[in-house]
RNA sequence: GGAGAUGUCGCAUAGUGGCCUAGUGCGCCCGCCUGCUAAGCGGGUUGAGGUUGAUACCUCUCGCGGGUUCAAAUCCCGCCAUCUCCGCCA
């Protein structure tokens, strides 16, 4: 969520944001007029139980007819603050849940407009002319086929559609990925992370990921848990309910996870191979930081990823999502996609985008400043999405035998080309 | 899965219905004193919300949430966490 005081010192800067986002801004007005409503409530409240306490001081004084005549007025009080303490609870909740449902305020950076109104900043490499090359390119299902890397007939047979193995060179591939990742991640100063993948509600729902998204979230009834989407979920809640020492920021982690995803709204999209699975593991960045630093570091962030997919020699470009498609916490988000040969275009294989204090008010993660304390800023980026990494890897490096040359980085751990098995 | 114990301010502890506006010690911060340091002395030291031009005042916060009561750190119920024992298990 966004300061509240906002409601009251600069409506109208949430207006437009709204509108940036092509979102209603008559919520500021439901807001405001809730937030009136819970701050009248509260005043009656504690009126009245300033009252009820300096009463109940007497009562523990006095003695008999005057002790009697005070408890008398004293239970006639007892009801009013009951109904005040409960009239205040609802007028806040009501507030709250409205308060929640308004996304963080998208940065006038941000192109205006819906999905398709991206900005591109920049390409990078050139894409593979097959024609020129003589030979038609093969998806990266066919290639992984060929190679034994990926089976997705026994992922349906097992756990359904959209679910796959991999297998001998796939296996190994995610693998090696996942060490590279982790090494990358080391020496650009991030600390290791494997997070638990199952988390509370207050977890998901402080990263925001309970609002529009809840039906892509899957959710255990029996015990309550949630399964995440992403690590960014337990890394965000990793320090909720903190206060931390501002010499330690930025604190920066790399988390290893699986990501389980309903893709509840993808119906029939991208259906074949394992671009686009339930279940995928994931390395991503999170780091925690200050509000003024947050865009500095969205930019490291970035280049991060990039430097990883300059590493892994694929062909990509970065992009300025628009702000209509930045989701619930982000207000700024760059993704980098990399060229899929198959499909003939650009393709989403990371994200990074900076929360600013929006995760960190809902989680509860402030650090202690000269004047009080304030909530931090938060930023996600991915490393390395495995599933969309292998089919990027496999169709850019694919030759006319089905064979895959590798990207140098990787040939210490597989060689430099993967042979079809068949 | 079963049985039991525990949860108070950064840490340690006191508090078993009103005198708690949560005491004390340690740590930490500021000041005084002092060749320096230490000791000593004085003051401060959870966080959130509301009223207010400001100063200031008020409310909430004893793991979390309910309940009983005129009044709850204290009594009752539920949940969470930690520890011990039994069972099961990678």
């Amino acid at each position: 969520m966004i300061d509240a005081r906002l409601l009251r010192d600069d409506p109208d800067q949430i207006r437009e944001a709204q509108v940036r986002r092509g979102a209603s801004p008559e919520i500021v007005d439901q807001l405001i007029s809730a937030d009136e409503a819970r701050r009248a409530a509260i005043a009656t409240y504690e009126t009245a139980r300033a009252e009820q306490k300096r009463l109940g001081a007497q009562v523990a004084k006095a003695q008999g007819d005057e002790k009697q005549a005070l408890l008398a007025q004293t239970k006639e009080l007892s009801a009013t603050v009951k109904g005040a303490e409960a009239a205040q609870a609802e007028a806040g909740a009501t507030f709250d849940e409205l308060f929640r449902q308004l996304p963080n305020l998208a940065s006038p950076e941000a192109p205006a407009g819906g999905e398709d109104d991206f900005v591109v900043l920049d390409t990078v490499g050139t894409p593979r002319d097959f024609a020129a090359e003589g030979f038609a390119p093969r998806d990266h299902l066919e290639l992984g086929e060929l190679l034994g890397a990926i089976d997705v007939e026994r992922g349906a047979k097992v756990s359904g559609s959209r679910f796959y193995f991999l297998t001998g060179v796939g296996a190994r591939l995610e693998l090696a990925l996942t060490q590279l990742a982790a090494t990358k991640a080391v020496e650009w100063g991030l600390t290791p992370m494997i997070p638990p993948s199952l988390v509370r509600p207050s977890a998901m729902e402080g990263t925001g990921f309970l609002g529009q998204a809840a039906d892509d979230v899957y959710y255990l009834e029996k015990d309550d848990l949630y399964l995440v989407g992403t690590s960014e979920v337990p890394l965000a809640a990793y320090h909720s309910d903190e206060i931390l020492d501002p010499a330690t920021l930025p604190r920066r982690y790399a988390g290893f996870s699986p990501c389980f995803r309903r893709e509840a709204g993808s119906h029939g999209k991208d259906t074949r191979g394992i671009f686009r699975v339930h279940w995928f593991d994931k390395v991503e960045m999170f780091v925690y930081t200050t509000l003024e630093d947050s865009y500095a570091e969205h930019e490291r962030i970035l280049g991060w990823e990039r430097a990883w997919l300059d590493a892994l020699e694929l062909p990509y470009r970065v992009i300025d999502v628009a702000a209509g498609d930045l989701g619930l916490s982000a207000i700024r988000k760059f993704d980098c996609e990399a060229w899929v040969p198959s499909q003939g275009r650009y393709r989403e294989v990371s994200s990074a985008s900076n929360c600013t204090s929006f995760q960190a008010r809902r989680l509860d993660i402030r650090v202690r400043g000269e004047a009080g304390t304030t909530p931090v800023a938060t930023l996600n980026g991915t490393l390395c999405a495995m599933t969309r990494t292998i089919v990027a890897l496999l169709e850019n490096g694919q030759q006319a035998d089905g064979s895959v040359r590798l990207p140098a980085a990787l040939h210490p751990f597989l060689g430099e080309v993967l042979e079809p098995i068949a």
